[in-house]
DNA sequence: GATGAATGAGAGTTCATTCAT
DNA sequence: GATGAATGAACTCTCATTCAT
């Protein structure tokens, strides 16, 4: 599992390197262009993670990155590429981390339980991506909001795959309609941010990737079985149909 | 239920009313402070929603709600206040639609039925609210987000209150532990913020808020009397513990 | 002749108007819209002759016309605007004061003196505008360049149409090709601009417009009729034909 | 006639040379200083011309010679000293071409009309440096603008010379007094930079040098004699003394 | 000698906010 | 009560310029 994001290098101490590379305050100049790079995205996710896309100012993010505001120019055009290249960064993170942990002939319920271990585990790692991942995501009317949209998208595929496999490894009776599935998806990946949300949160038990998967499976699973072997939840005493 | 947004003003032809109240002109002039006032919170309720919080300008706002600015800063001071006045606003009108929908006597799964179709219809009633309490409101550091989050914790505890309830219907033995209950709150919350955006987004088929509570109550109750009983899901075969 | 820029505003004491109205630190405010439009645009225009489009910054406009930057925004724009609104002021001023003094009836030697003189004094009275015209009009590569230079030729055409005024009252013989004349409209522009800009600098003689378009005339409508009546210098001892 | 100017290097391929003077990689290395600072001027004017002083890039500039920014600042310093250079060298080049076709010894006016042929041989040979002389230097309140006033004025004293010297040929009666012969110089020269202008300018018959020379020459030749012998233009019938 | 890496300073532009009528 | 006029502060972005290798 490589990830790029894994190599967090804000604020990090720096590889000390020969005697002579540091200056007497102590600031590293002149870094490869590669590893300045990184320290810029890993401080964009962060800034925009905390104060959103339109809040976080480029002051701030190259102050957080250590470097001056030129430079986050020079290397990566204006705000809005820049934070396009975190989308990208922390949603492709995102997706290595999930599909690595699924073996592809792993039975339905192994895959998902380990899928969700995965995604549990990766966004309890990277909050901040998290962030810009889920709540960004769906902020109207700036330029991003497809590009973000569709690395969604591509995670609610993935489930979505997962629930399907499930219902073929069951038997075909009373599967559930296409958009049945896709509704499930959108509910399942709902449950899961919702979960490292609460999972994330200061207050609270802070339970493992595992306890929080294993919550969801807990409750996810059956209600999966049932519905693949057609079986529905109905009202014992019908409501009054006023409502729509 | 008498839900203040339910009353909306923007752009509405005013009614008439006797001669002299209207100017030559044919702009209406001197309307009460209350119906001013919503005019305000629906336009920037719109406009919060559209261009999320710091993209909408008061300037955008004013226009809509057809009165100059330095009216809205008379009425609501600033930016800030008007955007938390909006969220109060939104908040408490889903609470209401919610809970006028659960009867606190019935069983409760007819219970998380009605308040999920409630959820439902009123997210896709008023998508514009519904865009500012999911979306806007979490991505601030700012001081709103507290009102959203205890917006959400009322949610989450509505629903832990329910699966309680049904964990007393059911026997005692296997009950889940309160920080079990808590996660599974917080799942079904998710699940349902989740749906709601879902059903509500241009793309897909539209299903009606019937037909989303439907989806959700299969998954989820289920599980749920599953969880209630005592049974657990578990690997068949477990993985092995590397993982956290 | 009702010139625009003859209302010069910057730094002019306003009318005192009303007791109360001044503050006292003695700065005015709320002008109407109209009166502090004229005063940003004889701000700019002389900020721009003194620095070019280029190096001349909003702030010194801003703070010469003695209002904050917004305000010059609110009301022009854009940078650009702005220059093109003081091109466009400072072009027909002049335009109207050399056509208002040009009697369409009388002879065409009168009314090149005429115009001559209104010419040298209108320049002599705006150097700023002349400036804005006569040199940012040739800077190649900005955006505005087209409106300038439309600007200029319609200085070059009044010009041309005098000189085929006077072609009409000679006689036919020898009248000069259109290609000439066109360039003998652009020697005299040029001759003028040149003398305008001796006449206006603070070395020298500082004539009076009327000597300078004196000046001009002597040597110019002589050679003038000459040219009319078809008689051209030529080289009494022919030149070597090596060179272009 | 040893114009630096003429021997243009930019994107010019260099001589091969020797084996060992080329890298790998193609580019050529340690070229002499001189060739190195000829190519920078070279592309600098182009730049200069092309975009004005201030929208000029240093950036752009050593793209264009095909070096690196640093190397630039090493030979010229800085971006004022690198447009004064450029000042410096076009306008040594222009006084070079006139001064050269001038025989001393000549009538007056062959002097004159050699001295125009190559002046606007010149300029329509090197656009770009006339460009600069003409525009650019003119505009700015900057410190290379006496570089520009001096060099015009050398060439008004020049035209100043050759006046005054067409006087002494004629007779003494009537000459003009010294101010006239100044401004005289100064039409005669501002005349001959519209002609140029023109005569460069994309639109129009494009006439050469010689042709925008007679032009020139016939209005003014006669207008010159006319005015050495002491005849005036007078109007006819003398407008009211209203106008200054 | 030549250059990739880096920055201080300042540009145009926008916006929430407040007077003074 | 309602508004046209006005601004301080902040933002994104650019550029001439210099190190350190």
């Amino acid at each position: 599992m490589t990830l790029a994001s894994d190599a967090r290098t804000v604020q990090a101490a720096p590889a000390p390197g020969p005697a002579g590379r540091r200056r007497a305050g102590g600031k590293v100049r002149r870094m490869p262009r590669e590893v300045r790079e990184r320290q810029m995205l890993d401080a964009a996710v962060e800034v925009f993670a905390r104060r959103g896309y339109r809040a976080a100012s480029m002051d701030e993010i190259a102050e957080l990155a250590g470097v001056s505001k030129p430079l986050v120019y020079l290397y990566l055009q204006s705000k809005e590429e820049l934070f396009g290249a975190c989308i990208r960064r922390e949603a492709h993170a995102l997706m290595e981390a999930v599909t690595a942990a699924v073996e592809p002939d792993a039975p339905a319920d192994a895959r998902l339980w380990n899928g969700l271990r995965a995604f549990f585990a990766h966004t309890a790692d990277h909050p901040d991506g998290w962030a810009l991942l889920s709540c960004q995501a769906r902020t109207h009317g700036e330029p991003f909001t497809p590009v973000v949209a569709e690395l969604r998208q591509q995670i609610v595929d993935v489930v979505t795959r997962l629930i399907a496999a499930t219902c073929e490894d069951a038997g075909r009776a009373g599967a559930p309609a296409d958009h049945e599935v896709s509704g499930l998806a959108h509910a399942l990946v709902g449950a899961a941010e919702s979960l490292a949300g609460w999972a994330n949160s200061p207050t609270g038990a802070q339970p493992s990737a595992k306890e929080t998967a294993a919550t969801l499976m807990d409750v996810a699973w059956v209600g999966l079985e049932n519905l693949v072997s057609g079986r529905r939840w109905s009202p014992t005493a019908p409501p009054p149909e006023d409502a729509p």
